[in-house]
RNA sequence: GGCGGUAUAGCUCAGUUGGCCAGAGCAUUCGGUUCAUACCCGAAGUGUCACAGGUUCAAAUCCUGUUGCCGCCA
């Protein structure tokens, strides 16, 4: 039976700075659901890529002293980079500036004109010399720049038009028949209520006033204006229109994540572009909230800009993607904190789960340094405990359908509190004591390592270190293969009693460090 | 200004269609335990559920108004 495919993206981020801990958080996110699909069987398509044309690049590339296209080349290198170091793995990056993607926005253009879904108009706005860009009415701070500062003056562009207004009612159907086509529903309601039903204008998308962009086919005097340069990523970065292989596989998108603040042109103007092209819609939109620091939104000129390669090299990998998927509802803002983050690490990371694997191996060694014996005496309690583990998992299943890594998380660090009660119940220290009650804790110990095997499958979508930690002292082989395979898969956290007898364990080092988070974040303060 | 969202323990938040003394985690305090990363287990809490009215036998939950914060306004 071939795999079901499994289609997820990203936004395309606009590398005109550094990328925070916020577009770390959008990718992190869809790179565990990639994994989890990938895990579930599907064939998985997880796109990311760089929204590489505008003024704003032109001019940033510009100060630098560099081409555009140099400086691109520099960031594009640097976000990968990034994204290695995160253990994001995606499928496809996709460039703007990539000769296919350029050449089939054009002929996208080239079609929506030739139809009619694209004319020309002229675009009136509030205009700043000195930062070259138009800005509406509302935008404006008393007729001045929001950026700047400087008087702004209403000026005049010729322009050419999408035909949204077209589209209305058909949008309008779409919001209501798929109810869980934007999610949060509260951003549906939102797209209704203030666009369609006051009325959908025509959008610009084209410009004159700056040239770093796709020449649109048929007035060269015009470049791509954002939306549909960046909208169409999705389906060219598959091929579209000239080789169609990919495309016909993986389109439509079974989710587009994208960040609150781009919900709008995700779910009117891109589905209405793709109604213009006679191509079917994505399956779903999900807009997720910011990531705020401290409360706060995070901008360069606050400068409370949260940089991710700082926070893995200092703590890790997991602990990162762990605080980003855990900490945060998606859906919802959420707040970075250090103090939150390092509350995180010492409470879930180092004392719950890090000890529990501590204190497990710690008595297998001490008690069976020749491994688990083959015989053993299970009680009651021990099924129980693995009941538990079973529940865990299709609770997992169900929250990671809707995008609910917070509360996957969660489950499973019930089960870890729960297997933390378990010794405490069990009493495994005064077992080892007497060497007839040995049967019964090897038992005991046996459970509570087939269930941390277990625990390390479950985690493996969110974290991608630590599974292979867990095992390596648990003495569980990794890696490929069928034999690793039968311990490892998603499939085999479904089935208890798969641990071995006689396994290798061997005690390592802790894998999550408690920190003082006094003195930690007293050091922090310090380099500031 | 318009539309929408939100306001619940020190912190982060759950609270389904209104109904037992309003919950969880973290942090705090106390007790237990000692296998373990001074960890784990248990207990104790603390709340005018933003404010003011209203509907109801009954409201954090519905209605009205006010205020704070947030988003969007092509």
């Amino acid at each position: 039976m071939p795999k079901e495919k499994y289609y997820i993206t990203t936004p395309i981020y606009y590398p005109s700075g550094q990328l925070h801990i916020g577009h770390s958080y959008s990718t992190v996110a869809v790179d565990a659901m990639a994994r989890y699909k990938r895990m579930r069987g599907f064939d998985v398509f997880f796109l990311t890529g760089t929204d590489e044309h505008g003024q704003k690049i032109q001019k940033t590339a510009e100060k630098a002293g560099k081409t555009p296209k140099q400086y691109l080349d520099e960031m594009a290198v640097g976000i990968k980079k990034l994204w290695e170091l995160l253990d994001i793995r995606y499928d496809g990056f996709i460039r703007t500036t990539d000769e296919h993607h350029e050449k089939a926005v054009q002929a996208i253009y080239q079609q929506l004109y030739e139809q009619g879904d694209i004319y020309k108009g002229s675009y009136e706005g509030l205009y700043c010399t000195p930062c070259e860009a138009f800005w509406t009415e509302s935008q404006a701070v008393d007729g001045h720049c929001p950026d700047c500062g400087a008087k702004l003056e209403k000026t005049e562009e010729s322009s050419y038009f999408f035909r949204l207004s077209k589209y209305q009612d058909k949008l309008l159907k779409l919001f209501e028949d798929n109810p869980e086509f934007l999610l949060p529903r509260s951003r549906a309601n939102e797209m209704i209520s203030n666009f369609i039903k006051p009325g959908l204008e025509d959008v610009a998308v084209t410009r004159t006033s700056f040239d770093w962009g796709i020449r649109v086919p048929f007035d060269p005097e015009h470049v791509a204006y954002v939306w549909i340069d960046a909208l169409s990523n999705y389906i060219t970065a598959l091929g579209y229109p000239d080789d169609l292989t990919n495309y016909n596989h993986y389109w439509p998108a079974d989710v587009h994540v994208i960040g609150k603040e781009i919900v709008r042109f995700h779910s009117l103007i891109w589905p209405a572009l793709l109604m213009a092209l006679r191509l079917p819609l994505p399956k779903q939109i999900f807009g997720h909230g910011w990531l705020l620091f401290d409360g706060d939104k995070m901008s360069k000129s606050k400068g409370n800009v949260v940089d991710p390669v700082v926070l893995v090299e200092k703590y890790g990998v997991d602990p990162i993607r762990y605080f980003l998927l855990r900490d945060v509802p998606f859906g919802a803002d959420g707040s970075f904190s250090n103090r939150a983050l390092i509350e995180r690490i010492n409470s879930d990371l180092a004392n719950d789960l890090g000890n529990l694997l501590s204190r497990t191996v710690a008595m297998i060694v001490k008690t069976f340094p020749e491994g688990l014996p083959g015989e053993f005496l299970e009680a009651p309690v021990d099924v129980e405990l693995d009941d538990f583990a079973d529940e865990t998992l299709r609770q997992v299943e169900a929250f990671m359908d809707h995008l609910e890594f917070n509360h996957a998380l969660e489950s499973i660090w019930a089960l870890i509190g729960h297997c933390n009660k378990y010794i405490d119940v069990t009493m495994p220290w005064i077992l080892a004591k007497d060497e007839k009650d040995h049967p019964r804790l090897a038992s005991v110990l046996y459970t509570l390592a087939d269930n941390l095997r277990r625990i390390a499958v479950m985690i493996s979508p969110f974290m991608t270190r630590t599974p292979a930690l867990m095992r390596e002292q648990l003495g569980i082989a990794d890696g490929d293969g069928e034999a690793a395979d039968s311990m490892t898969s998603w499939e085999s956290a479904r089935t208890r009693d798969l641990y071995r007898r006689n396994p290798e364990v061997r005690k390592g080092k802790p894998m999550f460090p408690r920190i003082d988070i006094e003195k930690e974040l007293a050091s922090i303060e310090a380099l500031q």
